[in-house]
DNA sequence: TTGTATGCGTTATCAG
DNA sequence: CTGATAACGCATACAA
């Protein structure tokens, strides 16, 4: 294992000082003649010369690593956002640490902690539930983190979100007005405020409709398929006259589709089902299933855009963007229609 | 935001020296006394010092940032693993920079070369396709590269992987014990490897047994739920007369009973299926789903090990290890047997 | 047990 | 445009 060829090593192949080999490096424009920087250039590759990063971040402060935070690695929608987030973070010539808490406060610190050893330029953090303003204020000085998915009480950050109560809204009206009158809705844990926010655009499309609601139809399941499943199999033990099941997440909604299919019930006819996150199975899963997306690249590209903004301008105050989901309305909820028009 | 507190600060409020400073931080056995010990901790609290990994990793030449380079982050069964895998390695103290190659072995490079910048203690690496010796060769000096689940061909490096032909020749028997005799093998890419070992204990199983294939049922489709379901709409449009599924994952097979159910075919009964994988969607699925389980947490842990016990000795010869799957016979198999009981 | 001195590989500063 | 030199924060060999 020879050691590494350091930019000295470089600087003597190529007969130039250090500093001329750092600028080549650092791509610093106007600094180095075109003809110094060919021979530069080939020393490096002479040598096989590796950068290192560490020597670079130690001395000029400014590492490239962002670190990822995140809670929960076992849904595919965080899975699919953080690749998304990963490749374009990449692109841009950042490194990714990549850490999930587990829902577990304690754990989400100690990596926020973990990362400012690192020198993380910048935090992205979807937050477990416990996270307040004060979690999250230490570590903000030191590296701006911006916050996804989910908003943190009482703290001033970046913020990227979906406007969860307006599609949830949507969705319900939707149904009401396609003539269900006993509507369910399955999944999410009692401590989410995204649920929070979904199940009021729940109830207030019954209020504003003129309808009441069945607080027994409002179950509790976690972010899995079978969770779903079960849920739904527990609700039609005891019912028989709900219609329509607005699903907190699609993995929910494909398992509640697998409950009913498996009870013999047929969906889009007999009961309509409607998901939330447009995962890409949700088209191609029969019956195709209605569901309230936002596109994970357009979110992703939302998160990068922010952070790349915030290196720009530390100092500027925080924003807050919500995105609107789009509709899209399948056979899951409707019989015969499978199309993506809204309607 | 103030500047950081460094060793030399604490030291100074601690009057003490830097070294011993950097032997309480380190923990280094016996080389501090606890009175001394006591008084930099109480400095570095007090001071709020925060480790900076990058000189350190600069003096010392030792990282803790392990590579962890993957090829799919949309199969639920990579991401649970890297969850477990991160869990594993930051209870160690060590840090994962997660990198997502999609497939592209340009891309597998580019990520082993930024591991390689920054030091990376090793690598753990599940590589494209057309990853070859010699594409990790150049990185296996600087840090030593753990592969796992696919092997890569002509190159001397440690390995993790599961017995594919033997959990495919077992799955395959049963089902032909159990009295079908046409059986269609669904799922999987032209160029995959593990696709080929599977279908070959399936081909195998077939012939011990003397009955024929139909090579007609032998579909590729890629690795979603909604593929698995188009694929076996298309098989049943073709013939009528098969009668089990074997399926390259559980998210096919998941796919694939949708597709049953939609059909009107009852899954279990009429027709057995089986997956790949042990997801914990598999047992609550409706019906519950025959797999081959090489239970994550293990393949996680055998993988950890192996790097520990790489990087405790960098010169032992390279070890391959095949992990035994354990069948959890299900009832979408068998119309009625419901248990993990093997026959 | 504690302190002193040096160097890891890079970038920043400033002089030529 | 190029070069000499210092400094980043820490770990380590060695001296005390």
């Amino acid at each position: 294992m020879a050691k590494r060829a350091t930019v000295a090593d470089v600087a003597a192949l190529a007969k130039v000082s250090s500093a001329t080999v750092s600028n080549v490096i650092g791509n610093r424009s106007g600094k180095v003649s075109t003809r110094t920087r060919q021979r530069v250039l080939e020393a490096i590759s002479a040598l096989n010369y590796t950068y290192n990063e560490n020597a670079a971040t130690l001395r000029s402060n400014k590492s490239n690593i962002i670190g990822l935070v995140i809670h929960d690695l076992s849904n595919p929608y965080y899975t699919e956002l953080i690749a998304k987030i990963n490749r374009q973070l990449a692109k841009k010539g950042y490194a990714t640490i990549l850490a999930c808490s587990d829902e577990n406060l304690e754990s989400q610190q100690s990596y926020l902690h973990l990362m400012q050893r690192h020198n993380a330029l910048a935090v992205l953090l979807c937050p477990t539930w416990d996270t307040s303003g004060e979690h999250l204020a230490a570590w903000h000085d030191l590296s701006p983190t911006i916050t996804f998915l989910r908003p943190v009480g009482s703290h001033e950050s970046d913020f990227i979100g979906i406007d969860n109560y307006q599609a949830a809204y949507d969705l319900t009206r939707q149904l009401i007005a396609d003539g269900h009158r006993q509507l369910a809705f399955i999944g999410g844990s009692q401590s989410s405020r995204l649920r929070r926010q979904r199940l009021q655009g729940w109830k207030d499309a019954h209020e504003d409709a003129g309808i009441s609601w069945n607080d027994a139809h409002i179950l509790y399941c976690s972010s899995s398929m079978s969770a779903g499943s079960a849920a739904v199999m527990q609700l039609f033990q005891q019912t028989s006259d709900v219609t329509a099941l607005v699903c907190y997440q699609d993995i929910v909604a494909f398992g509640a589709m697998n409950a009913l299919h498996y009870m013999g019930k047929t969906v889009g006819g007999e009961i309509a089902v409607t998901g939330f996150d447009g995962l890409s199975d949700a088209e191609g899963w029969l019956p195709s299933l209605t569901t309230a997306e936002v596109q994970i690249a357009v979110l992703a590209e939302h998160i990068v855009d922010r952070l790349l903004a915030r290196l720009e301008k530390p100092q500027e105050p925080p924003s807050v963007t919500l995105l609107h989901a789009h509709i899209h309305w399948r056979a899951s909820s409707h019989g015969d229609v499978d199309s993506s028009h809204a309607r």
